[in-house]
DNA sequence: TATTTTTTTTAGATTTGCCTAAATTTAATT
DNA sequence: AATTAAATTTAGGCAAATCTAAAAAAAATA
């Protein structure tokens, strides 16, 4: 079945909010599309009949197994031309994500594989998230989110926990990019700050916002 | 100025056209878009209002300066992702229209300049077409149509006249490419097909449609 | 030149995706 | 349980791009 740029980004938007949120709300996703609940409403009943959601109105909506499968499609699409860019193009970490928004959209499956092979099969993106492979199969991240780690204990920034400008435009200021080893020095409990150390850095204060939208791993 | 998808393949058409007919007229564009008359009529108040054609209505049309700087910049972009799809991915030469196509509407500048050095900032596509550097300039080709080229002498296949995946699957399966050396033996004047010659490959005859569609280069 | 044919344009509908405002349903609160 | 508040859906409209059918203009032909 085929989608329009639109389906697609609807498809893709619902996929992401599952990853935090059991229930995905008309509310919230209208947000996260910069758009009004009545035209989520619109397109979930064409989603609805293409199979792609379930949906009972009032009563919520999710992906059916056939809407992840379009939305993982789509996701590796969109990581495959992030790394591109940033590897071969040498576009900076934080403007990957712009670009790839367009292109995810081209549609030639021919093209995606034979990219994912002149790339040499990457397994994640430059912010660290897995990509997905041309089955649709991809590694399943154990990272935490900062606030959750233990204090004192060491830990490498493996993905951020979304892709706005706002957020990479911090995290290029604090110089914090995937595979930075950090560790938390101290907790404040007023504001849920947090202060991090990375080698060859003084120490400093991160909001509890800031921290989280950073993922890490650690060793157990 | 932003142009639709839409707009941008009306703007290319034009172009395209007028590199063969001094007047392009609303039945030849409807009939290139694969469209309706009236279609066409709609877009073309659009693009007089954005100053991108000349147009008084029943009297024709014509891109205007600026209409052409926004056609090139889009054969500009369309030619260099043909060169990176033959070039890095592999793609067969007559695979890397069709996806070129869809590619070409990424509008972002710093990727196609970014994409245009990490090629090496290459002068022709894998059709012989030349592209436009990031000013819009490009090398004007000094090629003539196969079928007026004198018997006997050797040229050089350097552009094909369309991009029809029709002609591109004949041109394959007769082993034409950019580059193939040939030279014309004969005429048959009953169908003014013609004979042509192919190093280690028996002379054999192509249709007057095909010559006047291949483009060759030829010592003087 | 008058008439026919062709080309082009207009008028009115359709589809997709979006909007606002009003209605409906569910959830929360008293 | 009744009322208020919040979330969701419907109704009706708008803009882009398309279409068909009919009208108008230009070109071709008798």
């Amino acid at each position: 079945m085929n989608f329009s740029r639109t389906e697609e980004n609807y498809i893709k938007a619902i996929w992401h909010l599952q990853q935090y949120h059991t229930d995905v709300s008309t509310n919230l996703l209208a947000n996260e599309l910069k758009t009004k609940p009545a035209s989520i409403t619109d397109m979930l009943k064409k989603l609805k009949a293409k199979k792609i959601v379930h949906y009972e109105k009032y009563h919520g909506f999710s992906l059916t197994a056939e809407g992840k499968k379009v939305a993982l499609g789509i996701i590796r699409r969109h990581r495959l031309w992030e790394f591109f860019l940033a590897e071969k193009l040498k576009f900076d970490w934080d403007e990957v994500h712009a670009v790839a928004e367009e292109l995810e959209h081209v549609g030639s499956k021919k093209l995606i594989d034979k990219l994912d092979e002149y790339l040499g099969f990457p397994k994640v993106d430059p912010h660290g998230d897995p990509i997905p492979d041309n089955q649709g199969k991809m590694k399943i991240s154990s990272s935490i989110c900062l606030n959750k780690l233990s204090i004192n204990k060491s830990a490498e920034v493996s993905g951020v926990g979304n892709q706005s400008t706002e957020l990479l435009e911090v995290l290029k200021h604090k110089q914090i990019k995937i595979g930075t080893r950090l560790e938390i020095k101290k907790r404040f409990d007023f504001d849920n700050s947090i202060e991090i150390k990375i080698r060859n850095i003084p120490a400093f204060t991160i909001s509890e916002q800031l921290a989280k939208n950073l993922l890490v791993k650690y060793e157990k």
